[in-house]
DNA sequence: GCAAAATGTCAAG
DNA sequence: TTGACCTTTTGCA
């Protein structure tokens, strides 16, 4: 929609006043950084942000839109397409000093290429927080969650509560590329895969549902490698799950 | 029909 | 650390 006017409306009233401010301008850019996504629009200072949370969606397609069902925030309209925002936990207009602020509270995200991932190295083996609990933090890496905490925990051999002073150097770094890697792959095709297709059932085509993660929501299931079962726990408010053999050191 | 869970964050204590 | 919040879907009666 970047170039096209857009209208904008919030069906549900949450965010009328917002959207009438953006309705009928041209949108310029979207940008993400971490679970964050700014809208730029023509003529306006502030910025349309949005972070979806545990149960915000995007569900876009071609006009005439269905009538508005249920509780729907946002709706644009532009070229032929429609875009609605349901249940996000922000749909807000910020200046620009806000949004500095914001961004300025968040560590590097793998998914921008000019991300350094310095700063998240230091915030982690410097802190006897376990590491399980710092891939969720914000503030030391963006766009990392819960999915992406176990799995790649997992595909490094690390255990969640392991303190992150007892992680090397080596070990940040691999899983940071990791990340790259697998974050990369799931903009690409719109969801998380995390196994490596010699690790699921099906090898040929895409990967099934059930075959997509060595451990997330796989509690008491076998280990994809070594049949022991996967085990489950709360860690930084979310439950992390993780195979107690492959990941015992 | 209702409770619980879900790729999350923040304020209050 | 806990509870509140945003909404839909799923599982159970």
């Amino acid at each position: 929609m970047v170039g096209q006017v857009i209208r904008a409306s919030s069906p549900q009233g949450r965010f009328a006043a917002g959207a009438a401010l953006l309705d009928g301008r041209v949108l310029m850019g979207v940008e993400a950084y971490g679970k964050h996504l700014f809208h730029r629009f023509e003529g306006l200072g502030d910025r349309l942000h949005v972070h979806l949370g545990l149960y915000g969606t995007f569900v876009s397609g071609s006009v005439p839109a269905p009538d508005p069902r249920g509780a729907l925030r946002l709706r644009m309209i532009a070229d032929g397409h429609y875009v609605d925002l349901r249940g996000p936990t922000r749909c807000e207009l910020l200046t620009a000093g806000e949004r500095r602020e914001l961004l300025a509270r968040l560590g590097p995200d793998p998914l921008r290429p000019s991300a350094d991932p310095e700063p998240a190295r230091q915030r982690i083996v410097r802190s006897k927080t376990p590491i399980g609990a710092l891939l969720m933090d914000q503030a030391v890496l963006a766009g990392v969650g819960n999915v992406y905490r176990a799995e790649v925990l997992f595909r490094a051999g690390i255990a969640p509560t392991r303190p992150g002073t007892a992680m090397s150097d080596l070990e940040v770094a691999t899983m940071w590329s990791d990340l790259r890697h697998l974050m990369r792959a799931g903009v690409r095709t719109g969801r998380i895969v995390t196994t490596a297709r010699e690790h699921r059932d099906h090898r040929r085509g895409p990967a099934r549902d059930e075959d997509r993660f060595y451990v997330y929501r796989r509690t008491d299931l076998p280990c994809r490698i070594c049949g022991t079962p996967i085990r489950t726990a709360e860690m930084a408010a979310r439950k992390v799950y993780w195979c107690p053999r492959c990941q015992a050191r």
